[in-house]
DNA sequence: GCTTGACCTCAAGTTCGGTTGAGGTGGGAT
DNA sequence: ATCCCACCTCAACCGAACTTGAGGTCAAGC
């Protein structure tokens, strides 16, 4: 399969790997969580749309920054199914992140400060210092591992 | 077992837990992993250092800004196993953990302000953008959940 | 004397974010 | 004709960070 003379403008799936450095498998689950889409050619095999890679851009930098893929999907979905997403389609999506990292930082700074003050100051406990407290959105999560930006909490165990 | 007349000053698992919130089945696995210490009392039962609610509160705020718990260990590993920790010993500890959440809070701020301009301006693409580009210190980390500050890096597969 | 509650151990299950592998298709180059 | 390569599917496995459950001990309280 000659790599650069495909008809149309689709990618096929080795290509959008090369060009966004994300494995096949990554891609495949991706599609399978419903993160990012493709259609078929007469082979089956798979052809992305271009934008698949501000796509798969946007997904990387934001597990980066700790959100988890249920949080990323959500915000995809916001874009448009039919047509290309445009401008105004992802600075709708940016101006959510924006917000949503910027409470993160904030947070991070808090507990920065405070670890460091109060280690100064001998406080560091649960009575005291609000570093750890029940405002701790992370107590009572289930199994899993514990992730920033959690989101959605998990469903009540009934 | 009356919880307020044990005779030293040492706390059981439950007194840990309903103090630290953490559960019980968390504390043991802390244990395993050598994030905390016990002694046992004549029937086999732990009893914790009042210290480690200082650690309990140290790992659930690491925890918080995306530091997995194998770094969290590593961190802790630097106090003095013979003697309870003092201040100084804490203040090394966080000094490092200071540098470290500072590194990831310029990263966040740089994630989230490119993500903002980088879609204003549409350079959203793997080739023009730094938001996720080669020096991606998360592409090619095998399987499990990717995360911030992932500390040293995985062996390399043979 | 029996139940209740807190504790113990050890094995197995769970979620997330993928990877690995087995087995199969279809096309281009030698 | 045969080889290789890129692609396909589906099932199983991995690591992190725990939880859940089965089965057992021990002391206190009714």
């Amino acid at each position: 399969m000659p790599q650069s003379l495909n008809s149309t403008d689709q990618l096929s799936i080795g290509q959008v790997a090369d060009r966004s450095g994300i494995a096949v498998s990554a891609l495949h689950f991706y599609e399978r969580e419903g993160l990012i889409f493709s259609s078929r050619n007469e082979g089956n095999q798979r052809r992305f749309n271009r934008d698949v890679l501000r796509r798969i851009a946007f997904i990387r930098a934001s597990q980066r920054v700790g959100v988890p893929l249920a949080n990323i999907k959500e915000a995809l979905d916001e874009l448009p199914l039919k047509r290309t997403p445009k401008e105004g389609d992802w600075a709708k999506v940016a101006k959510r992140w924006h917000e949503v990292l910027t409470a993160q930082i904030d947070y991070m700074e808090r507990v920065r400060d405070d670890l460091w003050t109060c280690i100064g100051c001998g406080c560091l406990s649960f009575q005291r210092c609000r570093l750890v407290n029940p405002d701790d959105a992370m107590s009572a999560e289930g199994p899993g591992p514990r992730r920033l930006l959690p989101g959605t909490p998990r469903p009540e165990k009934h």
